[in-house]
DNA sequence: CATTTTTTGATTTACGTACATCAGAAATCT
DNA sequence: AGATTTCTGATGTACGTAAATCAAAAAATG
């Protein structure tokens, strides 16, 4: 049997409301009596039942997800995972509100963010954009004592208690070796298209892909890269006029958002399956690319498996309880034609 | 707020003791009045506060595992997976007892399944080794009401409520569609070591490659199956011979546990690096042949993933509660050189 | 109709914690 | 020393459910 309060208020020979005082940091305790009780705490290895507290609270954990909107499909699915987690609010005892935001404006974020009422909150997850203001509105939240949680785009160094998306460095170099691994030292250009160097995640991929592109494909040539800002149209324009400039194109590596315009350039050129594409993110468009051998490996993070680790990460840090890390290291998913789920 | 037990009883004027009667299905309750109350309870969206209720009862999760025993690493593993979630019991109201017996023996795992008392057990999690003596076991553990669980390899059409671990037949398929893909139409002869074709998990990988190599890839002439029993001396004997005696053998498919054994008939022979290698589960040899290169891929499940979802879906279905379907989806893991975490 | 059996209500205790109130003790100040 | 402030204890209520007891009411039985 664990201990409980009763047990800890008898062998520190002190009553159970001077327990509760010191448990819950409560003042009226001389400093001798509190550290007593603690020492009590301590040798009876006392872990608070956090249902039974929660059940004497009535407690509720208000939590804050801030998602940019757009046409972006990988985002759309995040929301729709956080409108999935809702539906389980009276079972978790969440009480979850969503926002959106504009993309790539880092003034919206901070403003969204700074617009927040600060009172009571359990915890503020974000698709982070990197900016000053940004990193003071987390800041703000932290001096608040909310827990501040990064999502898909990590602020590192920035007052968030923790990031919950995968490693993107590690998600780009492996990208170039499935790249590399299929054209299997045939030479040739290898292009680039990303969102924008202004999210994190994007310029993280690129690094750990050129990493490996650099020291083990020297037989291909990485083109300069393509920022078509996650829009369709803007892909499809800057792909199209890559394709018609570069000769050799070989392969491509989308690692941002824009894939319905990567697939109609190439479709309009009779590329597809041609050049070796490895995208990211299992969108629908994404998967039928797969199917159709246009796409040759999607990368993907589980946005179900984010929102939830992310609440679960939110609600720990308010607790002050650990973390299970195994459990909340998000993984990057390989997908091939041949094990679309 | 979420109605109580209160509500209801004030709904349907009746005592708070009736209520209890009717929501723990004891007797002494007019089949008329039961009608009553659960129609309040239905039109009001009762739904019982699990945590509460677990205080009440005091209640504790007395769990079973039951893992082969051996030098398979991957078994260890989930071996230690177990000791790691038995350290979290406290909190999470479990009582995890681990049992192991010998592998591949189907009389041992029957006869352990039969030696439990099936007194208050909330679940049982098994590595199934396919056969009619375990299915009975099985069944004999679902009539007394005890949610069974298979881990790793599945026993369809037994009586087992769920099954915890990848889609198997995927896991092949990926196989050879990497394996294909890193050999690019080269001709050649691909090996495959397998554990034994008596476990499930084993015969699905191995149908799965089937599969995408005959439709994919005719360039490569899939061998004979070699079954090694995932016994390191055992693997290295049988992958040896093959090698001495095939000429062209491009790639290997290891789908069982004798990557050790295979890393050192390579090593013996200089073959590392000049044959293609896909193998399963990430173990320490499999991450070391990876980075020298020996391997070119490795599929994993993650162990600990496994054990913390099947505890939490023994916990459900014992609590008679939904299940978050997407959370409980075991994925498979690709692992690269280039992304090894 | 009387008797037995079944059903129901009222009430209490418990689980482990939070939190409030009030009185009394101890320490600090004047 | 008396007054004031700071601690501490005792006690009770609450959270939502489980479970037990006993009495009373209703129904079924003879």
């Amino acid at each position: 049997m664990r201990p409980t309060v009763h047990d800890i208020a008898e062998k520190a020979g002190v009553s159970l409301a001077t327990v509760d005082r010191v448990l819950n940091r409560r003042k009226g305790v001389r400093a001798e009596t509190v550290l007593r009780v603690e020492q009590v705490i301590a040798s009876l290895g006392y872990q608070r039942d956090l249902a039974a507290a929660n059940l004497a609270k009535s407690r509720v954990y208000p939590l804050v997800f801030v998602v940019p909107e757009g046409e972006n499909s990988f985002m759309r699915g995040l929301e729709m995972a956080v409108h999935e987690a809702r539906r389980r609010s009276s079972v978790e005892r969440t009480d979850i509100k969503l926002l959106t935001v504009p993309p790539f404006d880092e003034g919206a974020l901070a403003g969204a963010l700074d617009g927040l009422s600060v009172e009571g909150l359990a915890g503020v997850a974000l698709v982070a954009t990197e900016s000053p203001a940004v990193r003071r509105s987390v800041a703000r939240l932290a001096d608040a004592g909310v827990p501040v949680v990064t999502l898909v785009s990590d602020l590192p160094s920035a007052r968030r208690r923790h990031y919950v998306g995968i490693d993107n460095v590690a998600a780009g170099r492996t990208a170039a070796s499935l790249l590399g691994r299929f054209l299997s030292h045939r030479p040739g250009k290898v292009a680039v298209l990303a969102g924008s160097m202004l999210v994190r995640d994007h310029v993280e991929r690129r690094l750990g892909f050129d990493q490996v592109m650099r020291a083990e494909f020297t037989n291909l040539e990485v083109l300069p890269v393509i920022e078509g800002r996650d829009e369709a149209e803007a892909a499809e324009r800057l792909v199209g006029e890559m394709l018609d400039r570069e000769r050799d194109v070989v392969g491509i590596y989308s690692l941002g958002a824009g894939n319905r315009g990567l697939i109609s350039a190439l479709m309009a050129r009779g590329l597809n399956g041609k050049i070796e594409v490895v995208a990211h993110e299992l969108t629908d468009h994404a998967r039928q690319a797969l199917a159709d051998g246009v796409f040759a490996a999607v990368i993907n993070q589980d946005a179900g498996h984010e929102v939830r680790s992310a609440i679960r990460v939110m609600k720990a840090l308010a607790d002050g309880v650990d973390l299970v890390d195994g459990q909340e290291r998000i993984r990057i998913d390989i997908f091939l034609r041949d094990n679309l789920p």
